[in-house]
RNA sequence: GGGUCGGUACCCAAGUGGCCAAAGGGAGCAGACUGUAAAUCUGUCGGGUAACCUUCGAAGGUUCGAAUCCUUCCCGGCCCA
């Protein structure tokens, strides 16, 4: 289908690129591909602020929004300051636990910027400046009776019942499902309706997850407004081992620096598997489909090279954290993980130094030399002088790139690269900055 | 409310008076091999350098000695009302 060619690219059609990419799990209608090649639409994806920030797991619907604004169709982030009070039932086992307002406002502020970077809010952009509405506009205005007159008269229970979200809960009665998650779905149709009718959107894009809910809303738009409304989800985004792509075993990859360091988020992609990488090159990354393809060949033919991973890792830490950031990323990378400690000069861990974490050491108890067992148990590299020991024995603990096999190993002032930093590694991942201090 | 079975470390799960910090599996962590991959193999996997300390739903009790026996309580499953 896809053939070679350099001009392809600017030529392709919407939705050869989403094929090609292998964006599309679902569709409600297949004459939505012919549309987006034909037409204008207006699009949404909904995020709930269920945390201060996005995660790599927000990502791929973040592209795709940006991708279709390329397109020339005009993105609408919903951000969920309503759906959020509820909680989606969607893809959790038991009930969850509310969140107050308070945190739904500290969340929306930490979330709302990070939106706006990754899409042209810009009015001067004719018709399709992508547009930023919090749901808790309309939803916390709506009343109760209204609703389910309006609404709710127009789902049935059977239906609602029915959803892989409601039933999967249901089935197992010892998990169950509180009347409040079980609403969530008329809400978020709610949320396509007014759409609709605000802006005059027809086509909400989702994880395979949100199906039944995107359902919901087209099946409100039909009823209530007369009219044709679309959905399209992307597959689940998974590791090679089946489990979600976007954890560590620290907990979520974040988008916000101060959460993950760039040099973190970089490290994470760059560890993708053989089997996924080429899938995350289409998903999250805008290279054209040669490159794409190209990078899939040198994969084959030369893993060792690991082309694929370190152009996934560089394009979107470019697309998160900008080109400046990047580059120190990409520097950092370098010097903390060559074997040559020659190249660890002061320069480079003072560049590096904001995105690695790092404890001070103060030159006084330094002079009489610090056990290593405890700088790792005070850096956070272990977490107890046990386990520091363990490490040491098993070879897993590094200085300055210079493995440490003794546990009774003192650090001192001339282990400090230029009498500032020590670079302290955990086993392979770990990496964490020692800094000489008064 | 009655009956009954259960609650063991991050998760699953053995153990039913001393040999139990507690089998086995999974996850995690480290190492070897590699390519900062996967698979595989090895080690580790409550805390402490150690003596030893803290742990088997909670609190008491019996005993030289308890995860294991007794009492009460809390929580969950199933059956009956």
């Amino acid at each position: 289908m896809v053939t070679s060619g350099k001009d392809q690219h600017s030529s392709l059609s919407c939705s050869t690129d989403f094929s090609f990419r292998n964006l599309i799990y679902q569709v409600s209608g297949e004459e939505l591909l012919s549309l987006l090649d034909k037409e204008k639409l207006c699009v949404y994806a909904g995020f709930d602020p269920t945390a201060s920030s996005l995660h790599l797991g927000n990502l791929l619907q973040l592209c795709n929004l940006k991708r279709l604004q390329d397109y020339g169709h005009r993105p609408i982030v919903v951000l969920g300051g309503g759906t959020a009070m509820i909680g989606d039932p969607g893809g959790k086992s038991t009930e969850r636990n509310l969140l107050s307002s308070e945190e739904i406002e500290e969340n929306i502020k930490g979330v709302l910027p990070q939106l706006e970077q990754f899409l042209d809010f810009s009015s001067t952009k004719k018709d399709n400046s992508a547009l930023l509405v919090n749901n808790a506009s309309w939803l916390n205005e709506l009343r109760l009776t209204d609703f389910l007159r309006d609404i709710g008269k127009h789902m049935t229970v059977g239906q609602m019942v029915a959803k892989e979200s409601v039933r999967s809960r249901i089935e197992r009665p010892e998990q169950g499902i509180s009347f409040t998650e079980f609403t969530y779905m008329l809400l978020q149709g709610y949320d396509f309706l007014q759409l609709y009718k605000l802006y005059g959107c027809n086509v909400q894009l989702g994880g395979s997850d949100q199906w039944g809910n995107i359902t919901v809303g087209i099946d409100l738009i039909g009823k209530i407004g007369a009219a044709k409304a679309y959905g399209l989800t992307s597959p689940l985004v998974v590791k090679a081992d089946g489990t979600k792509f976007g954890k560590s075993e620290q907990g979520a990859i974040y988008l916000d620096k101060a959460k993950t360091t760039p040099f973190a988020l970089y490290q994470y992609l760059l560890r993708s598997e053989d089997e996924v990488v080429g899938a995350y090159l289409r998903y999250f990354t805008f290279l054209d489909h040669d490159t794409i393809l190209d990078l899939d060949h040198k994969r084959s033919t030369n893993p060792k090279a690991r082309d694929s991973q370190y152009r996934l890792a560089d394009e979107v830490c470019r697309f998160i954290h900008g080109s400046e950031e990047t580059e120190k990323v990409l520097k950092a990378s370098k010097a903390l993980y060559a074997d040559d400690v020659a190249l660890l000069t002061a320069d480079i861990l003072e560049a590096v130094s904001g995105d690695v974490p790092k404890t001070a050491l103060g030159i006084e108890r330094c002079k009489a030399g610090v056990s290593i067992v405890d700088v790792l148990e005070e850096a956070g590299l272990a977490k107890s002088k046990k386990d520091a020991r363990t490490i040491i024995s098993q070879g897993g603990a590094y200085l300055n790139n210079l493995r440490i096999t003794d546990s009774q190993y003192l650090v001192k002032p001339e282990d400090f690269l230029e009498d500032r930093y020590v670079l302290l590694r955990r086993g392979r991942k770990e990496v964490h900055l020692l800094e000489l201090s008064q």
